[in-house]
DNA sequence: ATGAAAGCGCTAACAG
DNA sequence: CTGTTAGCGCTTTCAT
């Protein structure tokens, strides 16, 4: 399939000009008579004529389009991270603010050692000028292949171990400081919280923004069990949670897929949400609307967060910035039905 | 950011022999001496050579690289998308093709006007060398663009419109006799089915398997009702069939979030599931089998089909395929606790 | 304001 | 089996 097009040549003979003419009239650089970028423009509709990449980023050194890297460990990736709508508004975000810019992400997963093996090659060989990163773990060797091999890189989450590299993040502690105070301001008296693996630095701000805001209240020892994220282990900590404090009256979940879990159990067993058990969770996912009763939850601006790290790695691969940024962002409480 | 990297140049110097011997050993051609493919690749090592996808497109007019677009009409495409784990699977089985070969997609959301001519400038500018399309809708206008750009491209599931396009799709209408079979063979003698919207070819290829295979077991005018693929669509047309035809004993829904609403409703009307009415969906989404009870459903094999989507591309991109294809897949019901 | 010319880094004939 | 050579299509000084 060799679909070759006119190129610059062409629609300079066309319109009577020389190629660093109709060069600059489609990128768009003054100090060219309006008569002949009027030529020039009619030449190229005339003869159809699409710039090409390739040569463009030879030239420019520049490839025009970033690494969208989704990394993690595990090989379902793909299903479980494409299940979470969350990934999708960060899809959604980066998409918003990349289009402006004529720019469309290579999206890659790095579950494996080989796969961020490739993906790093692939950037080292310029097949985009730089990586947005998702982590599904904490501990994620990506970052460093990606920082030693000089490849521009912007993160979603803050890595556990402190790194000089870029990142957006939510103000974890914060979100989980609005879900332990509208329980309070319920009046639950009885607060536990269902956390997940402490090797997230996400899970570990929760934690910690929920102790803080209970001890502030007077709660100090609250009851915590450890879930995994996924619905099952939200019910397997529920259950555990009931039959070690009966007396439990409000739930903090670390994300809306383990307070679903927990509202099953707690319907199971007899509990009214939020009457008797208010649950709150975390991330407004889609479960969030749909479970029953209606999930109050805290709300990450991920879109938000997801143009800023595009934009963000624009200005570093534009060299505009040069010191790695960290940008934190509020969280917001949904109110539903559980709480 | 100008990361300038070694050359081929620098590595033909430091192993003392020519460009084009380096290019050979990269690129695994024959005909190179033992001897200097080894002194060729240590100096790859000691130079830390990536080869320049840029410059390499420029002369192989191939980008090595393809575009994964997802396509439809309104705007929270993104959103919507990620929320079923169906396109998950297809990105699934596309990573998997493509991972072998060294490419990673470009992925783009044609949902507007606008956004489909950016996807279409990209394809021309030699961005990527073909596109594996996605869409939402029936009727879409994307394929016939990129067609008349004289990009190569295959869809997911067969056109609304008869075109010259490869594409890989479900036997639907195979599917739709497995689930009705099902229904018969538990002894249902009241089926009922909830379809989808009638512009998708699938829609129509689902209902014409249902009544046809009813048809073959004497009942001729099975209830019909039309959702839209929502859940809520779905529980609405339960009570308008329980409304009209009390007597039903099976629900054959269009897809599993459909059955689901069905499966709400029929749970609050006091009808047991699968002993009064029995249920089954479509997909194998992950609502099958979180619902309640769990979706007895039809399965598409959905990576398989997207990496033969992928591999449809290549061998059409490669130009050893000039006819375009067409696959149909064979479904797979399974079975779980609603019928 | 415009044109001429020099490459960007690589592959692919074509010689040898 | 290896080297020489000629571009791929574009941007970008440097003259004019």
């Amino acid at each position: 399939m060799s679909r070759r097009g006119p190129t610059l040549e062409d629609v300079a003979r066309e319109a009577g000009v020389s190629r660093a003419t109709v060069s600059r009239v489609v990128n768009g650089v003054r100090n060219v008579d309006p008569g002949i970028q009027d030529l020039v423009r009619h030449a190229i509709d005339r003869t159809g004529y699409a710039p090409n990449r390739a040569a463009r980023a030879l030239v420019t050194r520049r490839a025009g389009s970033v690494a969208l890297i989704v990394s993690g460990v595990g090989d379902a990736v793909a299903a479980r991270v494409f299940a979470d709508p969350f990934f999708g508004r960060v899809v959604s975000g980066v998409l918003g603010y990349l289009r402006a810019r004529g720019t469309h992400p290579v999206l890659m997963f790095a579950e494996s050692e080989q796969a961020r093996e490739q993906a790093v090659d692939y950037l080292r060989q310029g097949g985009a000028d730089g990586a947005l990163v998702v982590s599904i773990h904490g501990a994620d060797p990506l970052p460093q292949l990606l920082a030693d091999a000089g490849v521009p890189t912007v993160l979603f989450a803050r890595p556990d171990r402190p790194q000089p590299v870029s990142h957006v993040d939510l103000d974890h502690y914060a979100g989980a400081r609005l879900a332990a105070e509208h329980l309070l301001a319920r009046g639950c008296r009885s607060i536990a919280t269902i956390r997940a693996p402490l090797d997230i630095p996400a899970a570990l701000d929760r934690l910690g923004g929920f102790r803080d805001t209970l001890a502030g209240a007077g709660q100090h020892h609250p009851p915590v069990e450890e879930g995994t994220f996924t619905l099952a282990s939200g019910a397997e900590a529920m259950t555990r949670l009931l039959a070690d404090h009966p007396g439990i009256d409000g739930v903090f979940a670390a994300n809306d897929l383990m307070a679903q879990g927990a509202c099953q159990v707690l319907r199971e067993q007899g509990r009214r949400i939020p009457q008797d058990v208010a649950v709150v969770g975390f991330d407004d996912s889609a479960v969030a609307a749909t479970c029953r009763p209606p999930l109050t939850t805290v709300r990450q601006p991920v879109e938000r967060m997801a143009a800023t790290m595009a934009e963000l790695l624009e200005e570093q691969v534009r060299g505009v910035r040069t010191e790695p940024a960290s940008m934190l962002f509020a969280p917001e409480l949904v109110v539903r039905e559980s709480a």
